[in-house]
DNA sequence: GCCCATGTGTACCAATCGGTACATAGTTTT
DNA sequence: AAAACTATGTACCGATTGGTACACATGGGC
């Protein structure tokens, strides 16, 4: 028997998928240890606050994520387009057409959104915010710009849940699609 | 000590209040004897299939309300206007401006999707075949019907997510505000 | 009066829950 | 090599889980 030495950050995409495929409640350590193939040994010195530790690493994990691949080039790419191209491209990807679901969206609908507000009320206003100023430096009137940033972003998790009630994951591509032109013909439009 | 002679039907709003707060795994049955008033002797008497059977009924009884009081009415409405207008309007009602969760949302999120696939999918399904008529009555195409019907619906959903999570009812009113609005000038526009 | 349907509370069940304690094994450090 | 630290497996804990069994209480029909 090999012993296989790990990492925190070595669990946490396991544990980020346990958490987004059974909730918070539903993760059970059970389920997380044959997730990520730890006893409870070993999780519970990597995280010995428990599951709500877990689930806090997952939520800054999956923040850093986004801040780094998404966030920011909306607010630094230049032309702004292209960051909010970026944007759809990578929520495309990440979120696999809708067949994966945004852990942090999930926790905003459970009762667990109290324990983790603030991380969850960050992420999505933060996600907003960049998408705003992108609009913005494409042009846009700062309501407008707000506005669309509020329905591009609250969009994604629409149509998250929809194509997985559905079971179709060309309904998220196709609401992405849809919204990523509504923002492209912006210009010439306004 | 009076004797409270209870219905099927009479739990079902606070059962369905239950699982949306606490999801279909955290509705221990502690937390639904609690929050319905009943023990487990009248709950299984009702709902022999315990928790399952519970939910089932809820999703049922939701899925009866929406028939009524929304797909129905976008159908048969003269004008067609009048039934969309129906519809937002009982959906800011229901929801309780983002407040409250749906719950046939919520289930699609989680693994439970899979116990209840089929309730899932008519219930969002009929909803947008339903809106999807309304449009082409009020004189759209019907592959333009198609998607502004699916965007909506899954808007709300979006809507639904982002509030909460932002802890700000007027996002969902915002979003359901404007989505009527761009509903109600296709007439005009297209 | 009795009987039987329908509800209801309670005791109980095995299984699982999240979490703790601790001995041990492997790896570094000295 | 000894010591110190990190990682891991296992045994165990009380509490809670969903579910069952059953006694009993209430009601209407006769």
């Amino acid at each position: 028997m090999p012993r296989m030495v790990a990492e925190r950050t070595d669990v946490l995409p396991a544990l980020g998928e346990c958490f987004r495929e059974h909730g918070f409640e539903g993760a059970s350590l059970a389920l997380i240890g044959a997730a990520t193939g730890l006893g409870k040994g070993s999780l519970y010195h990597f995280f010995p606050g428990g599951k709500a530790e877990m689930a806090a690493a997952v939520l800054a994990e999956i923040d850093g994520w986004f801040e780094r691949e998404v966030f920011a080039p909306l607010k630094d790419s230049e032309p702004p387009d292209a960051g909010i191209a970026a944007m759809f491209e990578a929520t495309e990807t990440y979120f696999r057409s809708g067949r994966r679901v945004c852990l942090v969206g999930c926790f905003a609908l459970g009762d667990v959104r109290d324990r983790f507000a603030e991380a969850v009320r960050s992420y999505f206003q933060r996600w907003i915010d960049a998408l705003r100023l992108a609009l913005q430096r494409a042009g846009a009137s700062p309501d407008e710009a707000l506005r669309r940033a509020v329905d591009v972003v609250g969009g994604i998790q629409g149509a998250i849940v929809l194509s997985r009630a559905l079971d179709d994951p060309g309904v998220f591509s196709g609401m992405l699609a849809r919204m990523r032109r509504d923002l492209t013909e912006m210009k010439p439009s306004s």
